[in-house]
DNA sequence: AGCACGCCGACT
DNA sequence: GTCGGCGTGCTC
């Protein structure tokens, strides 16, 4: 038998079939262990054939068949098949997503436990027949087998309690039997079951899983704001497939996934249910994974790479806050989970849906459009009114003279609150005590070596920090340009408002939870139990305090600089802002009482702000699709972007310049394809030492084919020590 | 990606 | 003399 196999080396050159000989039974959808030039590889089995036209002394064998069943299903070579196409990946980067990580290599194995029992034969015998009078030990360990389980016990518990050498001298015996089998590793074992709730449906609830299940290959949008009950939607969704026969998987960005969601998840499917997220033990995450190719496991709950997951049947997707950026990949292989997810559903008949309280605009514009159907939760299922907001113009506190971060509302309401012996958050997207630090004589300001970009100040940590690059700096008495003493500090990080915080409320228990806080493994849940025990009052943080737990006594949230994500020079700035501010507000008033947030803005006039204070999402989605429609960006033109970057400022440059061209050549033949080719340096000119540099393109939506050769040229133009990629409506063009 | 082959510089 | 620098070419 001939193997086409695919080896597990991620270069272009060798992405192809190379065919070796196999002397093993084996199947499509294995992995092998073969010689590889001068080396010994892994290589997937992509198809089995008689003969192959190679010349013999070319040919090599197979060496082993590292897998008793296919690690890859039909589907997923089909899937494969869709993604190497569309996305240009290599078949090894798209195939090594399939499988978990630690298997390759062999890293990871089946976790198996010995097992001892009394041999059948010497079950009703009296010891002293068959053992010496002084083996004390011996005796002891017989007895306790006698009265012990049939099945047999732990080996590893009896040796805690009886002689280690008295159980094997009984082994070699053949009077104990000593079996081994396989136990599954179990994730998060300590998480109980939570309380199973007799929830009956709202009218809206109802129809929403009427619609989905009875539906086959589509997309829904199910758009409801917080509160309003998406959760038992996608519970009884998943309920409804499984009573199909059918599978599940669920999606939430890996923030959301806390052991309180795998414990409600645990509580209504029970072990039905398989957790996959980069949290896992190699070990855990290899036995969840083997859980669900064996179809032992029907429901999967997982991060992004969960849509990987090797279920069969599927019966529906469910991608929950759907506009979270962590469900597109940023590194090679780049997919879209979305993509994905509406490739598997459409291969199996199932459904896919996107839920949210704040749509990616693109999403919502396929749903208005037919495209996608629209599933609209308008009740709050505890009928508790949304948090009132109140937009506070900070320029017009600078000209009353308040200059601190916090506005005099803002100080108001907290001093309320925490008399009161409420709960606050504070949000602010910046880290660190000083966004930079500029000399006051002379402008110069801090930059790391290796990246353009200020540097950081951290306080507590007395450094300075690249948030780029992780380099740390000694921090500046006295500027280094031209010696003088005064350094100005410039915008405020979490850091310094947590300092400032202590000083203002002396006694008060303040919780910082930034990337710097929540370093350690289990740090991020560590903060956030402490708060939700009320061991402080006031919890400040970057934007991953926006996701996460109802906290019930949180009166207050503060939104210190609403306007960090709106500056940025891309066309889903105002649509990013809309979506974090609606989701650092909605942490307010979750509680019996109503919430205040309090929202602090340079650009109190712009719209998105009105939006957001009315809780307006579709007065904001129309808005923003008429600009979108006039400008022509998404979902009215499609954005491609070609990276290009490299420690050879020249080298790259070079690459650029030669994939320009090419696709200048691309523009001749479809000049009325392109409304926008330009290069330019990226906006983050240089990161580890990397020049970057970037094509933009701004394409009609019919220009797929366009799009395959710009993929084509930017692989022609592959150089040594140069990297360049392509990325097609990127989350965020730095 | 590995790994070997191969052709030039500076060390015991 | 040889150790070793990394350019080049190949992998069923």
């Amino acid at each position: 038998m001939i193997a086409e196999v695919i080896v597990d080396v991620a270069v272009s050159e060798v992405d192809r079939i190379f065919d070796y000989d196999c002397p093993f039974e084996v199947s499509r959808g294995m992995r092998v262990l073969v010689p590889f030039g001068r080396t010994q590889t892994e290589g997937f089995v992509m198809g089995l054939k008689d003969s192959t036209l190679l010349p013999a002394d070319k040919i090599k064998s197979v060496i082993s068949v590292l897998d008793k069943t296919p690690v890859i299903t039909e589907e997923m070579f089909d899937l494969l098949a869709f993604m190497t196409g569309k996305l240009h990946l290599l078949n090894v980067d798209v195939l090594r997503l399939f499988i978990p990580s630690a298997m390759r290599g062999g890293r990871v194995k089946e976790l198996t436990r010995q097992y001892a029992r009394l041999n059948e034969e010497y079950r009703y015998k009296d010891p002293a027949e068959y053992t010496r009078p002084n083996a004390l030990a011996q005796f002891e360990l017989l007895e306790y087998l006698t009265t012990g389980k049939p099945e047999g016990e732990l080996v590893s518990e009896l040796t805690k309690n009886f002689s280690a050498s008295a159980l094997r001298n009984l082994a070699e015996r053949g009077i104990i039997e000593i079996t081994s089998a396989e136990i599954m590793r179990k994730p998060y074992a300590q998480v109980t079951p939570e309380k199973k709730k007799g929830i009956t449906l709202t009218d809206e609830q109802a129809r929403a899983v009427e619609e989905i299940t009875s539906a086959s290959g589509q997309t829904f949008v199910l758009h409801g704001v917080t509160g309003s009950g998406k959760t038992e939607v996608y519970m009884h969704c998943i309920e409804k497939s499984l009573e199909k026969n059918r599978t599940a998987i669920m999606l939430v960005p890996e923030i959301s996934l806390t052991p309180q969601a795998l414990s409600a998840f645990r509580a209504r499917f029970g072990d039905d249910v398989a957790i996959l997220h980069s949290g896992l033990s190699h070990g855990e995450r290899f036995d969840e994974w083997r859980k669900c190719l064996s179809g032992e496991a029907r429901v999967v709950l997982g991060a992004r790479s969960a849509v990987f997951a090797p279920l069969k049947n599927l019966g529906v997707i469910i991608i929950d806050e759907e506009h979270d950026s962590s469900y597109v990949s940023d590194r090679t292989p780049r997919y879209s989970t979305e993509e994905v997810a509406r490739y598997r559903v459409e291969y199996n008949g199932a459904n896919l849906v996107l839920g949210s309280a704040t749509p990616s605009v693109e999403t919502y514009h396929s749903a208005v459009t037919g495209k996608y159907r629209l599933l609209e939760l308008t009740g709050r299922v505890n009928k508790r009114p949304l948090p009132e907001i109140e937009v506070v113009n900070m320029c017009r506190e600078i000209a009353l003279g308040n200059n601190s971060i916090f506005s005099t509302a803002l100080q108001r309401e907290l001093d309320d609150c925490v008399s009161k012996g409420n709960q606050a958050m504070l949000f602010l997207n910046r880290r660190g005590y000083a966004s930079f630090v500029m000399c006051k004589a002379c402008g110069y300001v801090a930059k790391c070596d290796r990246c353009d970009v200020s540097l950081v100040y951290h306080r507590e940590e007395q450094r300075l920090k690249c948030h780029y690059c992780g380099n740390m700096y000694t921090t500046l008495d006295i500027c280094p340009n031209c010696g003088s003493p005064f350094m100005k500090e410039g915008y405020i990080g979490t850091e310094k408002v947590a300092r400032l915080l202590k000083e203002l409320y002396p006694g008060v228990g303040v919780l910082r939870m930034d990337n710097d806080t929540t370093r350690g493994k289990d740090a991020h849940a560590r903060i956030l139990s402490e708060f939700a025990q009320k061991k402080a009052q006031i919890l400040v943080g970057t934007q991953m305090i926006a996701k996460g737990h109802d906290f019930p006594d949180v009166t207050l949230v503060g939104i210190l600089d609403a306007d960090m994500s709106l500056h940025m020079a891309d066309y889903r700035s105002t649509e990013r802002t809309y979506q974090l501010t609606t989701q650092v507000a909605g942490r307010a008033g979750r509680a019996l009482q109503t919430g205040r947030v309090i929202l602090q803005t340079y650009a109190p006039t712009h719209y998105v702000y009105e939006y957001v204070r009315k809780g307006d999402y579709k007065g904001f989605y129309e808005k923003e699709i008429n600009l979108r429609e006039v400008t022509k960006y998404p979902p009215f033109a499609t954005i491609v972007r070609v990276m290009v970057s490299g420690t050879d400022e020249k080298k790259a440059s070079e690459v650029l310049k030669n994939v320009y061209l090419d696709i200048g050549g691309i523009k001749e033949k479809n000049p009325d394809k392109f409304l926008y080719f330009a290069y330019m340096r990226a906006p983050l000119k240089k990161i580890m030492d990397e020049f970057r540099m970037q094509i933009l393109l701004r394409l009609t939506t019919d220009s797929e084919g366009v799009i395959d050769e710009v993929y084509n040229v930017v692989n022609r133009h592959r150089a040594q020590s140069v990297t360049s990629y392509v990325e097609v409506n990127p989350i965020k063009l730095s």
